[in-house]
DNA sequence: CAATTTCGATACGCTCCCGTAGCGAAACTG
DNA sequence: CAGTTTCGCTACGGGAGCGTATCGAAATTG
């Protein structure tokens, strides 16, 4: 559905001038540098004129106002974690896991995603459009559960978007909104206690050393 | 530590004058409204000045400019979210859970995180009382969660950091980043997902039930 | 009641940013 | 190569908001 508008912003139209190709190119880069530096205050038409070097003139022409910018730069910015497809689901959650933490913290993604939040909250197109990102940055792991519900080496009957919230979510609410340190630790503590119940239900019986103490 | 700011914050020093006291709460009473309203973008001093009443002048003798004034005014939402005591631990934690998802999705404290959270990555202040505020919030929990502990019906090794990332994370996830619904449904399943294979490990080994199918 | 504190109101200069207009130059298209 | 499109540049009027200064009125304190 309004997956569309994603793939529309990425990829060019059929054909496009150059010059107006290379210039929303370069304005988009520079509204994420500012949005970097300096939150979402920082993104205005002047500044990514100056910063880009594109005449102010020419952004309005391809940009409607800051909204429409900022929506546009925090699109550009993509979020590929990749996951693999091994025989040890636990280890394959784990690095796809360690890769979003990463991400998250490291990334122009993760630096936009708070700007954008905010955004969201009173923009119908930028609630949208976290919607969407979201299922789309999901999807790899989605299928990754699915195959291993298949196989058998999830129990058939689990759920899918519980078992993801518990995966993700702790990584991003530490992250943006208790502001807690996510090291590995923390990381494969996560995914061990998410999953090993599900894996091996043997081993949720008593203290087997696979749910450690503490993280930090 | 730097919870003394919190307090301070909250009650007004010994024997202030009433005048002070008073203006302050009408500003801050205002700075909700307008954040509530139009974000972080609608909250100015003027904007402040002209819906509470109060000079712009005085809202400068108590604020030094408008950051701080949207610190105060995040900070001066509460987020009291009871939890019971009974014997049945996954039916308190599931209460406390519904009502912090109420709690993010309906009151003041929910629609100003999200302004705080793109303030805080470019603030320090911002940073330090979104930690502070997230660890007394989540006291009463851990708490909780410690009693079980002590009393047997949670595993002595647990990662109570862990479990109440696995907890909360899901239900600001969803909130906040990825902008899908969380109904009663979902928090049930969330709370017997995390819950069931340590309260009675017997039950993880499979399809009984207590796991559903999808959530919506 | 007298001294102190805080208040509201107004006015000000200043900066930043908006969004539009007009132009000739440069780049692209067919 | 001729026509079209996009560009960069400059300039402009206007609004919003900042942060400060001043000053008389009102409330509080002791």
């Amino acid at each position: 559905m309004s997956t569309v508008r994603v793939t529309e912003m990425l990829s060019a139209a059929v054909h496009e001038d150059p010059r107006r190709t290379k210039s929303r190119a370069r304005v988009l880069a520079a509204a994420v540098e500012l949005l970097r530096e300096d939150g979402l205050s920082g993104l205005t038409i002047e500044a990514a004129a100056a910063r880009s070097g594109v005449a102010k003139t020419t952004i309005y022409r391809q940009f409607a106002d800051r909204d429409e910018l900022h929506l546009s730069a925090v699109n550009s910015v993509g979020c590929h974690v990749p996951v693999a497809y091994t025989v040890d689901l636990v280890a394959d959650i784990a690095s796809f896991c360690t890769g979003l933490n990463t991400v998250l913290r490291d990334s122009d993604f993760g630096a936009l995603l708070s700007t954008a939040v905010d955004g969201a909250e009173r923009s119908e197109s930028f609630a949208a459009m976290m919607h969407d990102v979201g299922v789309q940055r999901r999807q790899l792991l989605s299928e990754r559960l699915r195959g291993a519900v298949s196989d058998g080496t999830l129990p058939h009957d689990v759920d899918l978007e519980v078992l993801i919230g518990q995966l993700v979510g702790p990584l991003f609410y530490r992250r943006f909104i208790s502001r807690q340190a996510t090291g590995p630790t923390f990381v494969a503590r996560l995914v061990s206690s998410v999953l090993t119940p599900l894996v091996d239900p043997a081993r949720a019986s008593s203290g087997s050393g696979a749910r450690p103490r503490s993280a930090r």
